[in-house]
DNA sequence: CACCTTAATGGCACTCAGCGCCATAATGGA
DNA sequence: TCCATTATGGCGCTGAGTGCCATTAAGGTG
């Protein structure tokens, strides 16, 4: 027997991940995020209310999808770093490699991007998101830099990667002609020049 | 007649937001934020619940007191800076004096953002106030620079102020014995040096 | 086939933030 | 005394999120 992708034992699941999403973006471009209630996504899945808490610790997550589990990505990229450049070169090559994505799931990335970036309810909490995300970051940072654990700059970068990154995609958002490993690199220069 | 403090006409007010801040923060101090109800905190005033929807739009909007009427000033000492210097430095001077409070108040205001940088709840919520903070500077950059509404620089220069001025308190919080304003600087010398 | 274990579902009831509605209270003025 | 003005606060509702638990749908074993 191939050791067949073993269905553990138990009930089988009712639904995943990506059809909760699909249904919920569905909803959300017809009616607004806000106007979605958890009752409703639950109907267009054909699943209970109850069980959508179990896929997604709140509705504010939905749009995120799989982020969490991104970061994992991030940080082994992060970690496989030559150690010949510059931090700031590492961190930067990463930063803008998380944020290149496949031409075939671009489209979806605008739209979920779009979401979170102009409904205040997901701007507000985002900041969980991001903070997870610079906490890579600085995890990073300390390691190359053998910190201190109050030394201040671990944090700093990583706030500073989130500022260039979060401006390039309102930059991107606004410009769908441009690449938006682009927009990295535009920003970058930007600030450069903006701070000497 | 001295024209007295005209109290306008109608029903006097039964509080205000001082009297309001002030039985939260005792409350959060004792049970936590998310652990306080708006109804002990109702109680505690003498107050119905009801109430203090008018006086704050939502229990997140307690710990930042008066935020929004420190814009205002915020904006005003932007629009009264010299145009000799660089608008890196303008914003720089304005930030860090936004941020210079009198040592009288010193101590509650510690308490306020140890409360907001440490609580989730409140983490998400600050993402909505620092975006009117943003704002505020990206106007200001705009003016400066004459840019065109689509030029980058301007939600940018927004960004990575933020993200020195978060850090520069994570900082500050650590360590009591630091000013704000020198760790500002100290902040905006270890950026230059990063990037370069 | 009956039975057990495992794991997911989903219903129910509850707490709490927030909001719309509206009757009521407390003031100044005519 | 009556009126206009303004704040209060009670009531009832929606909707997110949670704990609890009975139920369901598998796989495995004798």
């Amino acid at each position: 027997m191939p050791p067949s992708p073993t269905r553990p034992q138990g009930r089988p699941s009712a639904t995943d991940h990506a059809a909760i999403e699909h249904a919920a973006f569905r909803l959300f471009e017809e009616q607004g995020f806000d106007n979605t209630t958890m009752e409703q996504i639950a109907d267009a899945v054909g699943v209970g209310r109850r069980t959508l808490f179990r896929y997604f610790p709140s509705k504010n997550d939905i749009p995120w999808g799989q982020f969490d589990e991104s970061l994992r990505h991030f940080r082994e990229q992060l970690a496989s770093q030559s150690l010949d450049g510059t931090v700031a070169d590492a961190v930067h090559r990463c930063v803008v490699s998380f944020n290149d994505f496949d031409p075939a799931t671009l489209a979806q990335h605008r739209t979920r991007m779009t979401l979170i970036l102009t409904t205040p309810t997901l701007q507000a909490h985002s900041a969980l998101k991001y903070g997870a995300w610079r906490r890579v970051i600085a995890e990073y940072v300390a390691r190359r830099t053998t910190a201190a654990p109050s030394d201040p700059l671990p944090a700093l970068v990583g706030h500073v990667s989130l500022a260039l990154a979060v401006s390039s995609y309102q930059r991107w958002l606004d410009h769908p002609e441009l690449r938006l490993t682009d927009v990295f690199e535009e920003s970058m220069r930007q600030l450069r020049t903006y701070l000497s």
